[in-house]
DNA sequence: CCATATATGCTCTAAGTGAGCATAATTGCC
DNA sequence: GGCAATTATGCTCACTTAGAGCATATATGG
């Protein structure tokens, strides 16, 4: 290998922050999310210039801060996309000369949603895009009656027997069927099957431009059950749930989404938020309290109905900067039947 | 918010692709090197070129492939890279106009170190670059003669009571100390506490530009037992070893990296290369066994000495595309005393 | 045949997890 | 005031996992 001097090769390129601003609230996820000019929904994003950030979180921080009002504590880098096709909604055959954009993703936790200033700008209910990942309330409906179907009319449309086969793995694991558990923390690829299989609208979209001959009986219609975003931004959504929710098990990141103080009830409801099912409530205070994270501040709240609960609040003597483990999450269980 | 669309600023921004490409052999954990024209070590990189990719991934599969005649096989993107002033060697005040070197950092697995075509390329054993991360024979003892030290000294240098306790608390954290666990995927933030207090030639380099007042006696001496790497590649190193400690809890990649045959205590032998401690053999086998990735071929090997031990292969049978889980891997204790 | 070396089987104990029963302390309503 | 409804909290039991170590098996090289 002749060591390749990085040529200053002539990159016709842009680079594009954007953020996944996740918050919960009432006991629902949301994310900050900002309308487009035709009215479709984007998530919060902007230049990035080289010449006043050092760093892309400082540049992240800056206009978040500047145009929402939002002041970002725990931010993260997620992934940087930059796949040709899925970046637009590229009108058919446009000019070849258009920069090519690069989006790195950040992922910023807060624990209440931040008034807006802007008014084109709110926080939406992150299941509104991917409602098949709310199992809170049991299995969503729509996975027997449209995502499986879906998933197997397009495995049935594999052009050999193997390929067939593989799909129907692929839609196996992700879904957590046939042996298989259900991983949360899969959404990305739960999302990323979908796209394959055309059942979400950006695929359409994306494929318009190349693949015209898409037959139109197999236009999704999903716009009928989940919320599409511009651009790849859902996929950078389902990017920022997948690693939040793989996060939890290893670092304490969930208090960065609650307040000062909390109930064992709501900290598990905020952890049920994200993860999309609920669990065991002995189990998770037994678990909690176990873990150091967090003591009792001695004082209750009757706001809850019922008996008082105890207050409690992030147990920071001593382990400090701990970031040593997260909480223990159990495994979705489905319901008998 | 105004909606912000996406100026076409004047990017003054080049990309480039940065791989770390890993095996084992013969025990040992290795990357792929290359030297730069002084000599000094690099991983493989390359500019991203944005007319003949469509992605990253593909772009980094090509000019590997091209270049070294390594053929990657388990690819992911790892983290994008863009600090200023930590990309390269910068000589003092270098006139502003130079691009921005954005770095997409890729971790790619083999299972054995390919022939290379280059004569500059070469397998290098990737604990030379962290000696501290490798405890397979015990606790290096360069952790108490030179880093704990060195960390100590850095933390007292801290301005205020409160900043000094954190830098130890960090310590601590880091490095396992004070009741905390060793945890292998640290190994990034052990580099980059060392870098922030000096003691990598890294840091000293990066600041000579901005600092040059940085009294001599700091002068970190790591060059006597671990080697530095151009720019930020030793970060990036850093960065994807820890990636891949921390994956093979969870998904079974480290299939990628062993043959198609093997005996028990050869796969046992390559985790350990990688996490760096050893464990207890009877038990990982159990969890092997019990976890169904591996099945027994009926075969034998003298080649181990003693008594012959049985060859398995993994279980790609209806498992196939499991993805589910990875080797339990136990947590490291110390010796004794 | 013995010493040595690696392979493999098995047991014991401690700790962790999933479930469910039982009791406690409020509020709202009659 | 007493009762029903509701949420909080304590505790037990069964079962699974993980950490350690003992014991036995099957090679190789004198």
């Amino acid at each position: 290998m002749k060591n390749p001097p990085v040529k200053p090769l002539a990159t016709n390129v842009a680079i594009t922050l954007n953020a996944v601003i996740a918050v919960t609230d009432a006991g629902q996820p949301k994310v900050l999310c900002v309308r487009s000019a035709d009215h479709d929904i984007a998530l919060p994003y902007g230049p990035f210039d080289p010449e006043r950030h050092r760093t892309f979180e400082i540049g992240v921080r800056e206009w978040v801060e500047r145009q929402t009002n939002v002041s970002l504590g725990y931010v993260e880098q997620l992934y940087t996309f930059g796949d040709k096709g899925r970046e637009a909604p590229a009108p058919a055959q446009t000019s070849d000369n258009t920069k090519r954009v690069i989006s790195v993703g950040y992922l910023a936790l807060a624990p209440a949603p931040a008034e807006i200033l802007a008014d084109d700008a709110l926080w939406s209910n992150w299941y509104g895009f991917f409602p098949w990942e709310d199992w809170r309330a049991g299995e969503p409906a729509m996975i027997n009656t449209h995502i499986l179907p879906g998933l197997h009319a397009w495995a049935a449309r594999g052009h050999t027997k193997e390929a067939r086969e593989q799909r129907i793995a692929r839609a196996n694991v992700a879904f957590g069927l046939d042996g298989f558990g259900w991983e949360e923390e899969r959404i990305i690829d739960r999302y990323e099957l979908m796209y394959e299989a055309g059942l979400v609208v950006e695929a359409l979209r994306d494929r318009k431009s190349e693949k015209p001959e898409l037959s139109p009986q197999r236009k999704p219609k999903d716009g009928q059950f989940s919320l599409p975003m511009i651009s790849d931004h859902r996929r950078i959504l389902a990017t920022a749930i997948s690693r939040l929710r793989g996060k939890l098990k290893y670092r304490p990141v969930i208090f960065e989404m609650i307040g000062p103080t909390f109930t064992l009830l709501q900290l598990q409801q905020t952890v049920e938020a994200i993860v999309g099912f609920e669990f065991h409530k002995q189990n998770f205070r037994r678990s909690v309290e176990k873990s150091g994270f967090v003591e009792n501040t001695g004082k209750t709240t009757s706001e809850t109905g019922g008996r008082p609960a105890a207050l409690f609040r992030v147990d920071r003597s001593g382990l400090k900067d701990r970031a040593a483990a997260g909480l223990a999450i159990p495994r979705m269980r489905r319901a008998e039947g």
